[in-house]
DNA sequence: CTGAAAGCGCTAACAT
DNA sequence: ATGTTAGCGCTTTCAG
């Protein structure tokens, strides 16, 4: 258990000086074949690693990308980190990851924490910051690219879509389907922005179809996922209101309702239809197969990685990326028609 | 966009040393109240954020603990890094995540390349490396810690569990219920060294109980998920073989196969048993809920991070801690009393 | 092609 | 309670 060597020590074991190792780790400069050669195997003799950090305190290039996003156990987020990741991999930076928790201040203190370790840039999830929050980004002097939202008043650059204009299109598709009598389920509260944006959009839809958005279930506070989507269909079911269609926050809502009405013998989507967000796998999996809208998780965050590609190495100022464009899905859950069997 | 201020300005600003200001950062220094308030004003006003990799390199603690999975999309790693995360969190530490996409090679160039960090240990998944990863594990000089398996020849601590084991319990438990014509379902090659050593303790298992591991279905290459669960299974099916219960290297693999069960008329579990592995909520939410062995992928995390806390903050060498115990979850699927309907 | 000196932003150790 | 000096491991800059 010795202490890492540095390069200085691989200096001495290989007889050069330290300028010269450190050289001979960088693909251009110029040395001899030789005594790259002679460094290598003295490197490898003592198992050295370069040290990033010392480097980068130097450089002021840290290779560091930040990222934060509500939890690492969403399946969404996991694969627009899985883009940011692979696509950064290839100009040689790292993702640094932080979890919010769905909670705002917990962004600050996770904002402060990130920046502190240098990152050449940093992605977020969703527009809604503390004030404090905002001032870090703004004067941190790097590029800051918000994703998953469609901030009205931006910091840097956005890789989004608006939640609501998509859940809009869902109402769209339910009302054409025929539904009349609509419900919604997902949080509550305001603490999951996106999720709130998704149920402000389906309220606004259904009014402008001239419907009544009173459905309107808790399912409790982020994270929702399948039980919380069960729970809430549950009690929606033992509430004994009409319902022809529901409306949830996510996939993994959505299922959870699925099963839910399994277990009470309700035929999907011939008693009801149920639409979920996000194009999980799951949900093109399962039976029925689940209505969703697919918002390329994954290329937002291979497209936060160009963008940040293009500012970082090419000196580009912060380019205004199109929008995402969230494409809906439509499968079984609300599609008599290729759905179960008929009534 | 200015360059981020540094302690210099900060005191200049305040009218003090950059000592001064380096200390009323820290908790417990000797600093008048007036001072230290003087200076908290003055680094609010020039948006002053601490510089961690700076503080490092000279206090040598990087504040990091690295921790490669293979997936990042897989729930039961994300739980893992989580309950990891969290607990190290208390102590001021920040967890550096890399992905080996179940690729032994890829991992040795992660460890490289995580190892550049400095962290003050690491955490990777599973217990097989290639010999030039071993070595740089071994010579880093900080605590390695092996998850999500028993290697036989460990690099430092073991919190993990023997995933042969494990499956042969979920023999026992399918011979036990009276079936005899047991497929296994999973990757085929040797990538997923976990899904490997499933599939050597299903063998196992067969071989004791006198009966034949004939039925290895081969699901691809890692990562197998859902899709490819329900295609091998979809092959099964199709091959005409006979069969009482599938055993699944994973519930999401399991899930997809009940579902192409489901899409073809045949019941679960009247027709066929099925079971997977990893306790996924979708295994406790699904209809018929899936019988699973729970290896307890968040404690892996938090358990590794207390051990870790004692070597770096407690200087206790490395504690050998106590095995993970998976525990069997018997649910509907692989359960003709508690499942669907009866035949 | 190789080396010596200086310094990135911070802090341990020693003053005062 | 506060300041000064030196140096963490690396690279930029300037000499040879």
């Amino acid at each position: 258990m010795a202490k890492a060597p540095t390069m200085k020590e691989v200096a001495k074991a290989a007889g050069v000086s330290v300028m010269t190792v450190s050289r001979a780790f960088r693909a251009d400069a110029s040395i001899s074949t030789a005594t790259r050669e002679k460094i290598q195997r003295a490197a490898d003799e003592l198992g050295y690693v370069f040290d990033a950090t010392a480097s980068g305190l130097r450089v002021k290039k840290s290779g560091f990308v930040a990222m934060t996003i509500p939890s690492i156990s969403n399946s969404n987020f996991a694969d627009t980190v899985g883009g940011l990741s692979e696509r950064l991999a290839a100009s040689g930076r790292q993702v640094l990851l932080g979890y919010t928790n769905y909670d705002i201040d917990e962004e600050e203190r996770l904002i402060r924490q990130l920046l502190g370790r240098r990152p050449e840039a940093i992605v977020v999830t969703g527009g809604q910051h503390t004030e404090a929050a905002r001032k870090l980004l703004q004067g941190s002097g790097i590029p800051v690219v918000e994703t998953w939202d469609l901030p009205t008043d931006p910091i840097g650059s956005v890789i989004g879509f608006s939640n609501a204009k998509a859940m809009e299109a869902m109402v769209q598709h339910l009302v054409d389907a025929g539904h009349r009598r609509i419900a919604y389920l997902g949080g509550d509260g305001n603490a999951d922005t996106r999720g709130a944006d998704r149920r402000r959009g389906f309220a606004d839809a259904m009014a402008h179809h001239g419907l009544a958005a009173d459905l309107l279930i808790d399912a409790g506070l982020p994270p929702i996922s399948m039980r919380e989507g069960a729970h809430a269909m549950g009690a929606l079911l033992d509430s004994g209101r009409t319902v022809d269609a529901v409306c949830c926050v996510s996939d993994l809502a959505a299922f959870g309702a699925l099963t839910e009405c399994q277990r009470r013998g309700l035929k999907v989507p011939d008693d009801i239809s149920i639409v979920g967000f996000g194009a999980y796998e799951l949900g093109d999996i399962c039976v029925p197969t689940i209505t969703t809208i697919d918002p390329a998780a994954r290329e937002i965050g291979a497209r936060a990685a160009d963008l940040l590609i293009k500012c970082l190495d090419e000196g580009q100022s912060e380019t205004s990326a199109a929008p995402i464009t969230p494409k809906l899905l439509i499968r079984q859950s609300s599609d008599a028609a290729k759905g179960g069997q008929k009534k």
